[in-house]
DNA sequence: CAATTAATGCAACTTAGTTGCATTAATTAA
DNA sequence: TTAATTAATGCAACTAAGTTGCATTAATTG
């Protein structure tokens, strides 16, 4: 079940994923709304825009989660696919555009993928 | 710097690899082992046996590590970029021999990819 | 076999993420 | 507009993966 109310919270979290357009890690978001609202809040949070399609999530390189906007997913179709770079020097991540071809594998069905590359972006080159 | 004397601790360890070709999660290794030694000495010695080259790591779907036994790895040359295969069903993870190739990312270096492929087992099918 | 020091065990700690419950506030119907 | 309903929040306590410091143990070397 999604998000039902708008509530101060809600409206909080949305405007940071509006004005970044990077992807963002949950400790960055309690980092810089811990003053304004309680970090369970914020798991909560994002954990429901995700089941409305409005935020992917996947894990960065410690393993830690990272949300980002979607582009073209809603609830119902979810299946954000899509590639993540991470920078090693200054630890941005980017949704990538690119597809990466998942060959098929023998034996086995591939329902999701995983893909977080790591290297240096653009600003740090 | 890599193991220097072959303990108890390090055979133990080296067994569970040689026995299971599959990869095995630092939390399984600490059920099976915690008996017969601490689990910051599985840590430790987890962390040498990658450095020597003889196993890599890597997350699994939650984030937590698992480490597998190298081949055609040294502790020189590291770059054990292939995919891993987590079953959803079994949660058993394989080192897959398949090539995911990665496409060039304009205006950014790749270094190191991460894919976790996660579907269903020939097993679990 | 003794000396050296790498490896280990242990306890305490760090930190991401979760849970239960009492309170607050967004929404809805009157 | 107001009262009732209940989703959302805050808080404190908890869980669990992984780390650290330090005293002790045991593998190796001469």
């Amino acid at each position: 079940m999604g998000i039902l109310r708008k509530t101060k919270s809600v409206k909080l979290l949305v405007d940071e994923f509006e004005k970044h357009s990077t992807a963002i890690s949950v400790i960055t978001l309690i980092e810089r709304l811990h003053l304004k609202m309680n970090k369970t809040t914020i798991y909560r949070v994002l954990d429901k825009l995700e089941d409305d399609g409005f935020l992917h999530s996947f894990l960065g390189k410690n393993g830690h989660k990272w949300y980002a906007k979607c582009s073209g997913c809603s609830s119902d179709v979810h299946h954000d696919v899509h590639p993540h770079f991470q920078c090693s020097d200054c630890g941005k991540v980017d949704c990538l555009s690119t597809d990466v071809l998942i060959p098929t594998i023998p034996n086995r069905t591939v329902d999701v993928s995983q893909i977080l590359l790591q290297g240096t972006c653009e600003e740090c080159l």
